[in-house]
DNA sequence: GTTTGTGCAAATCATTTGCACCGCG
DNA sequence: CGCGGTGCAAATGATTTGCACAAAC
């Protein structure tokens, strides 16, 4: 696994999380934060697991699972519930805030920013009194028209 | 259990849709629906089953779930995902399409309406090369200037 | 009468957790 | 060393399902 200049400093943000939080440096979870920096895919815990599996090291999902916790708490990663009974990963250090359209189809996620919705989430809250903390925005639809949309991929 | 005059219509679409559909027209079914339109909260299958407790009539779970389902299918009712690890169900039949803002402190929900958020949806879906079938826009934060708001309250 | 619905308990499935052992610090 | 981390298998919790009995048409 060959590491870009953005993976490394990824890499030292979580290794600086774990330190700052007194946890420790352990193999497991920088082979996980390693496959996880070097994609910018949406992934689950399953297809992390199988990803892992070639490797040379086997991970439990118990441990994938706890790691991905720890880095959704140290902000490193989203979790996204996309209607699957199974969540959705996505790493977002040095990446804007955006939302998802996700194929029906096939699986495909795109994602996309407009900041007049964001305004506009943010004048329905406060207008109901709320002090907004977090919102989620999917739209689901039928990429179809794509010549490379492919049925059932979702891993 | 008193019948409005919504209320009514709202049972025959259902007891059309049932016929409609060959399905059997149960006492079950009819008192889901009765309890389910007899109110414009949102409920989970769990609450609705402690509500039908009070019945003389017990109703099991798995049939709750299973009219849940047809209710669902029948554009009835919709399903929502809160980010709780079990479903929200709201009666919509007669009501227009709204979003919604979820306190994460007493779990209070607010529907609202912006239309020009519909629209710069649309307009990102058919961007993307999308057809929209859907979306779900949930805004999280917190109503704790509301004098009412009460903790952990879910159901 | 048949066929569909219901209740019960057992099965699923993603995620979580208890526990004994392992390895970082 | 000593405590947090890991793997395994068992637990969880919402939802689903198989099956025998009951109710609708």
């Amino acid at each position: 696994m060959q590491e870009s200049e953005d993976t490394k400093q990824e890499m030292k943000a979580f290794e600086d999380y774990l330190r700052e939080k007194g946890l420790k440096i352990t193999n497991q979870r920088l082979l996980v934060a390693q496959k996880i920096f070097s994609s910018h895919n949406h992934f689950t815990a399953e297809g992390l697991l199988d990803e892992l599996k070639d490797n040379k090291d086997r991970i439990s999902k118990a441990t994938i699972y706890r790691i991905l916790a720890i880095m959704v708490e140290a902000g490193l990663l989203e979790e996204h519930d996309f209607g699957k009974d199974y969540k959705y990963y996505e790493h977002i250090i040095g990446h804007q805030h955006h939302d998802h359209i996700i194929c029906m189809q096939c699986g495909r996620i795109v994602e996309f920013v407009d900041n007049r919705i964001e305004e506009l989430q943010n004048k329905a809250a406060t207008d109901n009194g709320f002090l907004i903390t977090g919102h989620s925005l999917n739209i689901f639809g039928n990429c179809n028209r794509f010549p490379d949309c492919e049925f059932n991929k979702k891993k």
